[in-house]
DNA sequence: CGGTATCCAACAAGATACTG
DNA sequence: CAGTATCTTGTTGGATACCG
């Protein structure tokens, strides 16, 4: 939900803000999201397909929860790294 | 975590707040949360045992986050509840 | 009181191949 | 491009019994 917090955004390109998500995967939690009704996944009816993910008014009364979580994680995201090569250089 | 913000609880209390949880469970998601520094776990050598579960510092540093998640499912609680018989008359 | 230990059915999710 | 379908393994969590 974050990578729409900015706006709309398409399906490979949310994929491709969240390394190491299969499609399978991406494509459960945006159908649940969608379920949930905190996203609106539109299709547009072309070939190639497209289709483009927003959030709902209902996801967006979630940004101050996603804000406050993104302000923590980084703060803390040190927590998080692993220790680079280049850090122990 | 929203059960330690005004303080420590011990297990069944805990337990208590959270109907539906079972024993195992609670104990895992505890433990898990001990694990990742979240919480702190004391326990009381004594009998019958005694164990209060409070917030550690990065815990706390949590609480805008719960806050903003508290106020969101408040807002937004008649999402979640089921149709009563008493609602339906 | 605050847990462990064990068993087991159900579900989750990776890998892979295929599609309009 | 944005998915499905299928298979298969791994993990989750409920139920139950027991413990210091």
């Amino acid at each position: 939900m974050f990578h729409l917090l900015g706006g709309t955004a398409r399906f490979n390109e949310i994929r491709r803000r969240v390394p190491d998500v299969t499609q399978r995967m991406l494509t459960n939690q945006l159908r649940e999201l969608e379920a949930d009704g905190l996203i609106i996944r539109k299709v547009y009816p072309q070939v190639p397909p497209k289709v483009e993910y927003s959030l709902s008014p209902l996801g967006r009364s979630l940004e101050p929860v996603l804000l406050a979580l993104k302000t923590w994680g980084d703060a803390n995201i040190d927590l998080f790294a692993q220790p680079s090569d280049e850090a122990l250089a």
